[in-house]
DNA sequence: TGCATGGATGTGACCGGTCACACAAGCCCC
DNA sequence: GGGGCTTGTGTGACCGGTCACATCCATGCA
């Protein structure tokens, strides 16, 4: 509508925040009246510390406001849990359930998280080597060509796991990697939509992640392939341009005016809600004249009207199971850097216990 | 639909990673036969450096896949260009578009970019604690109630900023703030209905973000108020119970059966859309009977069938404010410890203009 | 009494970068 | 031809934590 919200920003500078320099351990120390050590050792909750001792350095810590300094524990060979994402996109809804995946099991396991958006425009191999100089892992979102490429630009001594697209038969991603049986689902879809009594099914797919053949990714594959097992000669495919509602609307324009188009799975539902639109608009009813399924089943496609069809994917246990993969690979890591002595000083129970969260 | 992608992730456990240690600067120096410290300017672009010696230095990076290692950077005092972004949720569209602000303005600015999903069940403190120990600024999504409460409980000495809902008359944020003036939209939005002709206008309410009674918060104020003006005795609020499609569903259920009721906006489109489907289902007809409104114009909106009309809300926009509040902070903290030139400082053109993106 | 044992605490070095400063060599100029 | 300036390079200390090891003292036990 036309009543747009006024969003130029009520500011307030807020109450004088001094910018006073952080407490330091040796800070704690002096105010304690004992040694950086010992509030090293209260911190991290060491046994061998007096019952007097420790209450006067936790008295020093809450009067100082002491907060330990992340970056030099990090740097002081701390373990560094922390992960960042990289992905192209983060509103679509198979990225952001993907991206949930992490966000939830980062918080469950004391991980933080970053994120970076890359685009097309910035330079990949910078931003990666940026990323990866943080510390961490590395998690790429690589469902499209932007994120596959990233993917494969990662410097080989980077942790690192992805989330991709299933990958064509006997070929394996570049890296450790987590994917759904979306060509199975997608032929699962269509054969459905053939016993319903269907002649052929159009397909509008999403962009594929080698940016190559619109019938190249996952989704349009398993469409195909269903055809084909019921003796159908597949019709082209339509899409792989967008992602969004109104790529789908544009090609629901095309496929609203050929008769014979009366099943029309697609990519996502985005794509579907705007097939929905087009044939809405070209006086296709739905589901009488035309059934339409989605795919992802974004939150919202389960209360449109006419209800949208749509198959499910578990995004988020996606990205969780690329978050578990990472971890282990940096917590193994971790654990036997190289030698011996230091699997010793693993095992301590501070540092794996669930308590350290 | 029944048809449920399977999700039982392919794994592969990807070539071999070698957990080789990454080389530092003094591995560097060495092997292009120099000091550490000139390592250190060639990757800092001093000039004084001669033009073989760098070309060795260089090489020797290449060779060995040097990459400076940010967290001994960030510990020795270089600036720390980090943001860590505290929110309730991540895929409401509202939240989702603010945090796309920061997204983008953090890669064009060369920040990187945390976000830390708070939960009812976890201690706010340590999460807070936690995040601000990374060491750059905090910025909060403070739209809900945990939100808000959130970033009550910053600590002083943490630089922050925050988008919230527009603050009461007379009322600041605790914290330095933006936020969008959703009273003037809802009640430009509900005035206009009011034009329309319709006797009355119900509201369906999103949550407030201070808990408490549903007409509180803004968007409901300016329905509010709009009635008020035109003389009309607001009838009680809907909603305030949820954000989401079902919540909306829950509550136009019980508007459909009320035959006054021809006008309602509501707090966001998801409630939105759950508006339509209670109305279709109970054989009203959208616009013909009732006209509903949403806020926020999430991205299928403008895809649904009938239209939604919606308020567009400038999220993204906002949050990229709010990170640029934030980030002028942690610049001038960094580069005026503490004084008062400050104020000179903050209305640097490029602070607060719009190239800055 | 003598010594091993173990708890409580402190000192020094280190992580991987930075900055401040020292120093040597080359040049200019009076 | 020695004082000053500039350029290129190296040394030392530091950021704020960690770990390894040394020390002091109170025990227990032979």
């Amino acid at each position: 509508m036309d009543v747009t919200g006024h969003t130029s920003p009520g500011r307030h500078s807020g109450p004088g925040q001094e910018p006073r320099k952080a407490a330091s351990i040796r800070d704690v120390a002096q105010a304690a009246g004992v040694s950086y050590q010992t509030v090293s050792r209260v911190i991290n909750g060491h046994p061998n510390v007096r019952e007097e001792t420790r209450k006067r350095v936790e008295a020093a810590i809450a009067t100082l406001g002491f907060r330990r300094n992340a970056t030099a524990f990090a740097l002081a060979g701390g373990v560094t849990r922390s992960v960042t994402v990289l992905t192209s996109n983060t509103t679509l809804h198979g990225y952001a359930a993907t991206l949930q995946g992490p966000e939830e099991a980062a918080r469950a396991a004391g991980y933080s998280l970053g994120v970076k958006v890359v685009t097309p425009e910035d330079d990949l191999d910078r931003t990666i080597s940026s990323a990866a100089a943080e510390g961490g892992g590395l998690m790429v979102i690589g469902f499209d060509r932007l994120g596959a490429s990233a993917l494969r630009r990662v410097p080989a001594d980077v942790p690192c796991a992805a989330v991709v697209e299933a990958p064509p038969h006997g070929r394996t991603p570049p890296r450790p990697a987590v994917w759904a049986d979306d060509r199975e689902a997608a032929r699962t879809a269509t054969a459905y939509l053939l016993e319903l009594g269907h002649r052929t099914v159009h397909h509008v797919a999403i962009p594929t992640s080698d940016g190559t053949r619109r019938s190249a990714g996952p989704r349009a594959q398993g469409w195909r392939n269903a055809l084909e097992q019921a003796g159908i000669t597949p019709p082209e495919p339509h899409g792989g341009k967008g992602w969004n509602a109104q790529a789908g609307y544009d090609e629901g324009r095309k496929l609203a005016d050929t008769p014979d188009v009366t099943a029309i799975p697609c990519g996502n539902d985005d794509l579907a809600l705007g097939v929905l639109r087009a044939l809405h608009h070209a006086g296709r009813s739905v589901p009488e004249d035309v059934s339409v399924i989605g795919f992802d089943d974004a939150p919202h496609s389960g209360f449109l009207t006419p209800s949208l069809t749509t198959v499910r994917m578990d995004f988020q246990g996606l990205g969780r199971d690329a978050f578990g993969l990472l971890r282990s690979r940096l917590e193994n890591d971790f654990q036997h850097p190289r030698s011996d002595i230091r699997r010793h000083r693993a095992d301590h129970p501070r540092k794996l216990g669930a308590t350290d969260a």
